[in-house]
DNA sequence: TTAGTGCGGAGCAATTTGCTCCGCACACTG
DNA sequence: CAGTGTGCGGAGCAAATTGCTCCGCACTAA
């Protein structure tokens, strides 16, 4: 058979295919979300650390790339509402949602349930895990853990919201990883601040140490 | 004196030429802050409804009309620290400081305290009003109003966070004022959350009737 | 060696950029 | 009615940036 004819060297190969691809995804995600739709091909494959050769193999075009990463984020949502609506303590599935939902950058490619007017069978699927989101809030309410007057719109701008970091964007350009991992943190606390709004009852406490002066700063020196 | 040549005609000419100029301030602030330092200069003019030729004559370069708008962002930022910090309760003098600075925009153009990194003596007077900063929210732990954890830095982040908003960004581009204005009102909100997280205590409500879904949607629209 | 595979990035036409500069509209003066 | 001063819009230009193609290279398997 065809198939007996695959060596363990072109199975580590298309692993190292793969995880190409996974750096060219993950890279596009952030620099679109930073620069919105008009973010520059080289800039993707730059940060990608790969060549246009790459990208083009890939995805036919820009607009194809963007289009698959709207995919992807759609099909991140529907497993994160779904992972929240299935934990036994509704308000606490909610907030790990938000939580899981910012660091993943949902809502900064395109507004939350945007994909509801993109062609079915996604509209439909889109729609469906937006009444699921709906009876999630709604338990959250039910269950004493999140104040009474936030509405599901509320907690879906609150992620858009909350998605699109300056802060966090523009340390990552410096590329400290140190850094970087700081300037995540201080957004945890903002989250974690914004979940205490959220909450009926009086607070938890903020996450990490007090976010560092110097990350108001550090982002102007000089781009190397 | 020559100053008695000044006819009303002209005066009025003045005006009519200064109200111009406040149009291309609003308008390239709020280019610069959803398009960062590469804003093209086009947009601003047009989204000013003036022609280049009225913005050349009026700043030597973009980059001139960027350095204006740093330190207007910076004087208003001295004026409204002032403002809070002569508030009898320091609680609402910070509360009423984060709104203001989120809805004019602070921290959209640069990171706040970025000038302390410039030449003085704009540079000593911005780090005297980072004192009178931390000062005001020192004021606000001790009243009992600001709950413990929370830093200065963290509230700075907070404002630069909530300063640049997709939701009111890509809506303002609808040109549509009713809907503009409901999605100044859905930042409130977000605004109150945040506050809300901040304080020691339980929550205010909510300002306003809850956002509407089209919010979410509304952005989507065919750009014209 | 030969064939196959995936890669980086120089190069290309087309668009966009920051900026200049000219002609126009308008009110006032002689 | 010219003449003059002033502020304006936007066509136009060189230069930079764009999305995308395509070729030569490194590496493996046979």
């Amino acid at each position: 058979m065809a198939g007996m004819n695959v060596s363990k060297r072109q199975l580590a190969r298309q692993a190292e295919v793969a995880r190409n691809d996974e750096a060219l995804l993950r890279a596009a995600r952030r620099v679109f979300a930073r620069d919105g739709e008009r973010a520059s091909v080289n800039a993707i494959a730059e940060a990608a650390g790969v060549g246009m050769g790459t990208l083009y193999r890939r995805y036919s075009s820009k607009a194809a790339l963007y289009e698959r990463l709207l995919v992807l984020s759609n099909e991140q949502w529907n497993a994160a509402v779904q992972t929240a609506a299935d934990h036994p303590d509704p308000w606490q599935g909610l907030q790990d949602l938000v939580i899981e939902s910012v660091e993943y950058g949902q809502g900064t490619l395109a507004p939350l349930r945007k994909l509801t007017s993109l062609p079915p069978p996604t509209a439909d699927l889109a729609s469906a895990v937006d009444r699921d989101f709906e009876a999630l809030v709604d338990r959250a309410h039910a269950c004493g853990g999140l104040r009474g007057d936030v509405t599901a719109t509320d907690i879906l701008l609150l992620i858009e919201q909350l998605g699109r970091s300056p802060l966090v964007e523009q340390i990552e350009e410096l590329g400290e990883d140190a850094l970087t991992a700081e300037a995540r943190a201080a957004r945890r606390r903002l989250i974690a601040i914004a979940l205490g709004g959220l909450a009926a009852a009086p607070h938890t406490d903020l996450p990490g140490p007090p976010p560092g002066h110097h990350l108001l700063t550090a982002r102007w020196r000089a781009v190397s």
